[in-house]
DNA sequence: CTATATTTGCTAACGGTGTTAGGAAAAATG
DNA sequence: CATTTTTCCTAACACCGTTAGCAAATATAG
C-alpha cells in the first residue's frame, strides 16, 4: 500500500515548493522582504500550512543557510584541487570564495549576517567547519609549522585570512562608494600579502 | 518676546528625550528590539509627536550613524596624534578602531550594517570621508609614494586596511565560535603584516 | 458500505511593527 | 472675547510572525 508513500511524497512536494517560491521571492526582492504570508500567497495555500512542514520562519531561513555552507565548501574543495601548489592552493581558494559571494550575494548575506539573524553560533557548525578545514590546509602548507590544526599561530593565521576575505566582501556587498570601485584588485593585492606574510 | 523661543526650546527637548530614549533603549535590548511605539511609551507621548521631529524611523537611525562616524573620527583623530613615527600612527589608528568597535558595539553594528539597513551609501558622506582622510596619511607616508590622496595605488591600501579591520570586527562582533577566541592577536598580527606589506 | 479516526487546510484572531488621517483641546494672536 | 495656530491624541491602515480552533476531506476498520 503506497498511499502513506504518495502522501509523504506530496507533503514533500509542498515543503520543497515552500523553499522553492521563497528563494524566488529572496532573488526578487532581497531578504527583508521575505515574509511567510508571502509565501503562503505564493504556493496557494493559507498561512499555517507553511507551520506544517517548518517549525518558524527561521527554520525555513536555517535550511537556506545550510545549503549556502554546502554549495561554498564545495566550490572551494573544486578549488583548492586546482593546484598542488599551496600558494596556488590559496589564491584559488580565495578566488573561489570572492566568486561565490558574488554570484550567490544572497546566499552570503544570509550565511555573514548582512541582515538577518540566523546562522549564528551552533547552527550551522558543521558545515562550518568543513569549509574551516579546506581553508587550513594550504595555510599550514606554506607556512611548513607542525602539522597541528590547532597550532595557536595557524589558527590565528586561519583567522586572519578568512577575516580579510569577509572584510573585502562586505565592504564590497554594501558599496558605501566613498572610495572609488576598486574590484578584484583589492582581493588579489590582500593576498598577495597574506602569503607573503605567511611565508616570514 | 522670547514665546516662539520658549516653544522652539521645548520641541528641542522633546527632539533630545527622543533620541535620548531611543538611545537607552538600544543599549537595554539592541537596534532590533527598537521601535517607534517603545519611543513613544518611554517619553510618555503619543506615537505621531515622534514623526512631528523625525520623518521616519531610519531618520533617528540615521541621526545615531552620523554620531558614531563623528565619534569613530574624533578617536581615530586622537590616536593618529600619539606619535610621529606613521606606522605606529597606523598601529595606533587600528587599535583606536578596534576599541571603538567593541567599547561602542552599537554605534558600529548601526553604521557598518551588521542587522539595520542605514549609513549606506550616500547618507554619511561627509562623516566617512572624514575618517578615510585620516586613515590615509600614515598610508601614504609609509608607501613613500606621491603625495596624491587619488594615487590608485594608495586607495587600494586604504581599502584592504578597512576591509580587514571590518573583517576582523565583524567576525569577532558575530560571533561563530567555530575557531578559539583569538582577541586582539589577530589584529594585531594583520596590522604587522599590512605595514610589512606596505614597504614592499 | 458505513462509521470512526486521522489528516489537511482553512478562517480568524493575538500582539507586534511603521505610518498617517483627522479631529479635539490647548495656546497664542488679534 | 473671538480667531487662528499649534500641539497632541485616537483610531485606523497595512503589514508582520504565530497559533487556536474548527470544518472538510481522506483513510482506516468493522
Amino acid at each position: 500500500m503506497g498511499i502513506t508513500e504518495r502522501r509523504l511524497r506530496q507533503k514533500e512536494e509542498i515543503r520543497s515548493n515552500i523553499l522553492a517560491t521563497a528563494w524566488k521571492l529572496v532573488l526578487e526582492e532581497g531578504w527583508q522582504s521575505l515574509s511567510i504570508r508571502k509565501i503562503a500567497d505564493a504556493i496557494e495555500y493559507s498561512v499555517p500550512v507553511i507551520y506544517d512542514h517548518f517549525e518558524n520562519k527561521e527554520a525555513i531561513l536555517l535550511e537556506f543557510g545550510k545549503q549556502g555552507f554546502e554549495l561554498l565548501a564545495k566550490k572551494l574543495q573544486q578549488a583548492s584541487r586546482k593546484s598542488k601548489d599551496p600558494a596556488e592552493q590559496l589564491k584559488a581558494i580565495a578566488d573561489a570564495y570572492w566568486n561565490f559571494a558574488f554570484q550567490h550575494k544572497e546566499y552570503y548575506q544570509l550565511m555573514f549576517g548582512l541582515g538577518i539573524a540566523c546562522c549564528e553560533a551552533d547552527k550551522c557548525i558543521a558545515e562550518k567547519s568543513a569549509f574551516r578545514d579546506i581553508v587550513m590546509s594550504p595555510i599550514i602548507a606554506i607556512t611548513k609549522s607542525e602539522n597541528d590544526p590547532r597550532n595557536v599561530n595557524v589558527c590565528l593565521k586561519y583567522h586572519t585570512f578568512w577575516s580579510v576575505m569577509h572584510g573585502l566582501i562586505s565592504i564590497k556587498l554594501m558599496n558605501t562608494s566613498v572610495e572609488p570601485d576598486l574590484n578584484k584588485m583589492v582581493l588579489d593585492d590582500a593576498i598577495e600579502g597574506f602569503i607573503k606574510n605567511l611565508r616570514q
